[in-house]
RNA sequence: AGAGAGGUGGCAGAGUGGUCGAAUGCGACGGAUUCGAAAUCCGUUAUACCUGCAAGGGUAUCGGGGGUUCGAAUCCCCCCCUCUCUACCA
């Protein structure tokens, strides 16, 4: 969330910055945060005050007690017993006012960069470039969800039939493609500098707040309510909740984690066109890289993460594209988003397969993740995330776009990783 | 899951109602000493909020929440977690 102490300094900054967004109450709502971060501070200073005075009463009163002067201590007693009342009152509107603050500041969505496009739409997004040419198929080129019905590789129906839809099944050549590729993927992300994590795929509710996948997207979470836990929607929440309440020493930085997960996400609502086969699913795999960087060097990391995941683009030989996300097509979190896509050949379209963004100190102001700069007071520092990558879009390009009558032929890189190099 | 023990500052570890934000040790940092270092000595060593131009002052925090009391790290209740034993399991 944003940080009162901004909203209060670069008032005018801030709501720019949620028009960039089309967010249609900032007015009213920063005017009501205002007020609310200024009721807070009164409310401090008064109890404060009462308390100060009701603890230096109380040694009083000790010391009366031990030189034997009861009724010295019976008369102050009375004095204290107002002042008790007094920071009850205060201390109970004060958690009053506190909660509501935080529930306006939730309400806000992060700040764009200034580099972020204006718009209201995915129409209004900037292609920063497009890379690598658009394979010609066959005029009889079938559609991935053909595809893995003819070589037998993933299996929709067992999955509904054990689960659901939305979880397939995965077999043969297929669930080694997917082990491939969560293998290069990670290896990559090593030599990258990335270091390997391997996280809870289930986490409470305060890693749910701490990364902003609460309140907000509560629906969009499998929970799993006899424990109060979340399947995870993406690594992102377990690997930058590690650092939740943390002061890093400056040395540390910055943070660069790798990590593999299966991802959940109930889709509840976005079921439609384009949503066949591989497209859009309940579960999937996933390798998330994270950063966490001092705030100057953010963007700079943004970029660092961006050549990586075109690195693994350009290895698996997919033609892609890169877009910078407009104002109104950014998640709520984010202050710049880059995504990714790939053309999935025979269905003609872009399929995103990876989104790369920085945070700034949006969800470390949630985390409480802060760092010390030298002689200095802690900061918030800045998080950021990338999918480097997601599987199935890139299962449903690689199976497309390398048809051929004698088979699929997969890129190079994956060869070794295979342990075959055509699935038949 | 049952029984018992326990959760204190970066770490270790005292502290069972009254200057306790908390002894002591270690570590870290600054200084003295040294040609330099080790050792030694002196000092500093949490976070958040309020107040103040600042220096400073104040409040809260001893797993989390509530309660008793003039006063709680210390007493009571609930929850969470860790360890040991038993049971079970991969």
């Amino acid at each position: 969330m944003l940080q009162v102490s901004v909203i209060r300094e670069q008032t005018a900054a801030v709501l720019a910055g949620l028009a960039k967004r089309h967010y249609a109450t900032a007015e009213a709502d920063v005017q009501a945060i205002l007020a609310l971060d200024q009721r807070r501070k009164d409310l401090q200073t008064s109890h404060d005050q009462a308390q100060a005075e009701a603890n230096e009463l109380a040694r009083q009163i000790g010391g009366l007690m031990k030189a034997g002067d009861k009724a010295g201590a019976e008369t102050l007693k009375v004095r204290t017993g107002e002042l008790k009342q007094q920071t009850k009152a205060h201390s109970e509107e004060l958690t009053g006012v506190e909660k509501e603050l935080q529930q306006q500041l939730y309400k806000l969505p992060n700040l764009p960069h200034e580099s972020v496009p204006a718009g209201r739409s995915a129409d209004d997004n900037e292609v920063v470039r497009e890379v690598g040419a658009k394979p010609e198929l066959a005029a009889d080129a079938k559609p991935h969800w053909d595809l893995i019905e003819q070589y037998d590789i993933i299996d929709f129906a067992l999955g509904n039939k054990i689960t659901g839809a939305g979880f397939p099944v995965y077999k043969g050549q297929g669930a080694r493609l997917q082990r491939a590729l969560i293998n290069f993927f990670l290896d990559e992300a090593r030599h990258a500098g990335y270091a390997e994590v391997q996280v809870p795929i289930l986490v409470n509710e305060a890693s749910g707040y701490g990364t902003g996948q609460l309140p907000d997207k509560e629906g969009q979470m499998y929970h799993a309510t006899a424990d109060d836990l979340y399947l995870i929607p993406t690594a992102e929440v377990p690997i930058t909740n590690l650092y939740r309440d943390d002061i890093i020493a400056p040395d540390q930085l910055p943070i660069r984690n790798a990590g593999y997960t299966p991802c959940f996400r109930r889709e509840a609502g976005s079921w439609g066109a384009h949503v066949r086969g591989l497209n859009r699913l309940h579960q999937f795999d996933k390798v998330e890289i994270v950063q966490i960087t001092q705030p100057e060097n953010s963007y700079a990391a943004l970029e660092d993460m961006l050549a990586h995941i075109e690195g693994l683009l350009q290895k698996l030989e997919l033609p892609y594209r890169v877009l910078r996300l407009c104002s109104g097509d950014m998640s709520f979190t984010s202050a710049l988003t880059y995504d990714l896509e790939v053309w999935s050949a025979a269905q003609q379209r872009w399929l995103e397969v990876s989104s790369a963004s920085n945070f700034e100190t949006y969800q470390a102001n949630r985390l409480k993740l802060r760092y010390r700069p030298e002689n200095g007071k802690t900061q918030f520092l800045h998080t950021l995330n990338g999918s480097a990558l997601a599987l199935p879009r890139i299962v449903a390009a690689l199976l497309e776009n390398n048809q051929t009558p004698e088979g699929i032929r997969l890129p190079a890189a994956l060869h070794s990783y295979c342990g075959f190099e055509v699935i038949r």
